[in-house]
DNA sequence: ACCTGAACACCGTTCAAGT
DNA sequence: ACCTGAACACCGTTCAAGT
């Protein structure tokens, strides 16, 4: 590894442990200088603003992710049903915002978003990316993967906001998911 | 109005203001004192630090947000059907995150609520408040408000991240949605 | 190419002092 | 009860200077 990698490296990880466990506002330039054991001048070369060190951290961050949500699923018995896979699906995906560490960096990333293009657009083409796979991972399934994926993946970001104020349980909305979805099944 | 009430006032609105413009971010004391027309020290003595002047704003923006939501649906014709009620509302609800201030505001707040437990708080009763005022709209129309409100709402503030990425179109999503609903809808 | 320290204008918070 | 300015430690960014 070369010494820029090597450098760019600890700079980002230090830069997605402070946004994870004290969010944007927690974020200066000379705590990650600190952290990273370099001078504020030397993260600057690197860097050369706050935005630069959040676009690079957040595109960093999202690849490791699509990593981890890719091998979720694979190593599944593949004569699963599609009802028990979507149980799976939801039971691991609808969680209280509030208890999750990556909740609270999806937060702190949608925020930048709406002030940052930059960020936007890797937030959207991951999304896009993210849907796409879903989409083919559904396909042997259902003729219309599109519209099931569609009416999912906004669901599960959704209820990380607000799941903890819902009138039913999570158990009732995850049969009340399911059978919304079973119209679009495919028989097998 | 009392001189108190005045200025805690126009200190509040100045908050919304740059909250709505630059984020959560962009807010500093001294921005808000200068716009606001008071000296710093004025400021403070009114909110002690910036956690006291945001939890008071965002309290403030709740309850205006709930006087507009309220007013929303109220004047319509009061025989319409469930479907176009649910078409209405889901062409209002369902809009891209990035156009709309109010979902900008939110956003703010959700990454706030992460590390302000006050804040997650207020959240939280609004979400419920919200809810629970729905399921009273929706009961009308059927046997199962809760279940029918718990599958929309976090939907509907999913879309506002990423509904933009999804791969199909917004009117397929209202035409999915209604159709999942419609077992629960009940003839009248 | 990589690294440094000093300087600048700004920030939140504290506090002793006024009316 | 309401308002003030000064002081403190911190912040992002710029830049001339080093290797």
């Amino acid at each position: 590894m070369s010494k820029r990698a090597e450098k760019t490296s600890t700079i980002i990880q230090t830069t997605i442990r402070i946004l994870r466990e004290e969010g944007a506002g927690g974020l200066t330039m000379r705590k990650v200088a600190k952290l990273s054991e370099i001078r504020l001048s030397n993260l600057q070369y690197y860097y050369k603003d706050k935005d630069a060190l959040l676009k690079a951290t957040i595109d960093d961050y999202f690849r490791e992710n699509q990593i981890q949500v890719t091998q979720s699923i694979t190593g599944l018995p593949s004569d699963i049903s599609f009802v028990d896979l979507l149980k799976l699906i939801l039971n691991e995906a609808l969680i209280d915002g509030n208890s999750s560490e990556r909740c609270a960096m999806f937060r702190e990333i949608w925020a930048l978003a709406t002030k940052m293009p930059t960020i936007d657009a890797l937030v959207r083409s991951y999304y896009q990316e993210y849907n796409h796979w879903l989409c083919q991972q559904f396909a042997p399934y259902s003729q219309e993967p599109a519209i099931i994926v569609s009416l999912l993946m906004p669901y599960i970001e959704g209820y990380s906001l607000m799941g903890n104020a819902l009138p039913v349980s999570k158990e009732a909305v995850i049969e009340g998911l399911i059978k919304m979805i079973s119209p679009y099944t495919v028989e097998r």
